[in-house]
DNA sequence: AAAAATATGTAGATTGGTCTACAGAGGGAG
DNA sequence: CTCCCTCTGTAGACCAATCTACATATTTTT
């Protein structure tokens, strides 16, 4: 694949991403991708000959590699500076892209976790890979239950970003925030 | 307004307040939902004049009614036997609707909360009257940060809740609550 | 020239929304 | 009692726009 064509679908995944980010799978039509992008819609069955889901997939596993090595890649202290430091990043950019840009797997999980395979299983993919990352940490900060808490963790960043985009507000991050570093 | 008229209006929001949990919204499609309801077309806009959005409303209200209602009735002596409570109903009930139904307002919100002030402002309330009831919960407990705790105990469930759809799964849910009994 | 990628056009289904027609219950007037 | 009018609610045809997907032709790259 010549230089060109990695743009153009690199273009393309990005403006799904954006937009299933925001509006979900079903809010994402295939012609707002192609304008936003400015590819051609020929373009996008060329790169991506298996339709709507296959470009989906691939969004969806490319951003849970991108959370992944932002879990990996933060250097803290402790898990609860770990963790107040991702609810930082993550409230940031929510607030920035004036709350449309939360958690690029959520909204996606939800609407097809009971009824399309393929795209159910990316998903839980991305949410596991989170999970061992942050399992990782707690283990290397020593704590025993590890793997319960390494899930009870993640539902809390979830959680914590779900309530953000509905009240459009940070409090709640910042509340979850504190709840840990009172907890851990 | 007769009988016959009230229940084609309550049909027609079992049957949005369904399609909704399961897809969201702009998963739930009107046709489905006068499919599903029985009802003509004619009846949706007779009874929802504002069309789509306001059927949504409505129903996400009623959602939000229902849940806080579930909350305060629930019979607890303390608030880990709440929420090991709480999670467990909502955790029959996502497993028994084969993952189709966990929050009924997390979809919707994800989806339109950035985009959609009227219902964005629906689902914040819904949110908000939860996030009391728990208040009052771990108040009446004696707990010294209830507001933060509140905030942080809502966002395990809807986190929880989120994990379990993901993952086709109630371990996130047993994971969240064993966690929480072991620390609160 | 061959392969890769772009550029349109279009098919067929589905979307949310509007429109008109009409069935039936209930109330007032003769 | 009965005729008539009104209001509630049902019923479904219809519309413009949009959706995903595909077909075909053209350009660019190697």
């Amino acid at each position: 694949m010549g230089q060109k064509g990695e743009e153009t679908r690199t273009r393309l995944l990005d403006a799904a991403s954006r937009l299933l980010e925001s509006g979900g799978y079903f809010g994402a039509g295939l012609n707002q991708v192609i304008a936003e992008s400015g590819a051609p819609r020929g373009s996008l069955y060329f790169h991506f000959p298996g339709g709507k889901d296959q470009l989906v997939s691939e969004s969806v596993r490319r951003a849970g590699r991108d959370i992944s090595a932002l879990i990996t890649g933060l250097e803290a202290t402790s898990t609860a500076d770990l963790l107040s430091q991702l609810l930082a990043v993550l409230g940031d950019r929510l607030e920035r892209s004036a709350w449309h840009q939360g958690c690029p797997v959520a909204t996606v999980a939800l609407e097809l976790s009971a009824t399309n395979d393929a795209v159910q299983q990316v998903c839980s993919e991305a949410y596991q890979s989170w999970e061992a990352a942050l399992r990782d940490q707690l283990l290397a900060d020593g704590h025993p239950d590890a793997e319960d808490l390494a899930t009870t963790v993640l539902a809390l960043i979830e959680g914590g970003l779900l309530l953000a985009r509905a009240h459009r507000s940070r409090q709640p991050l910042i509340r979850v925030s504190r709840t840990i570093k009172a907890i851990l």
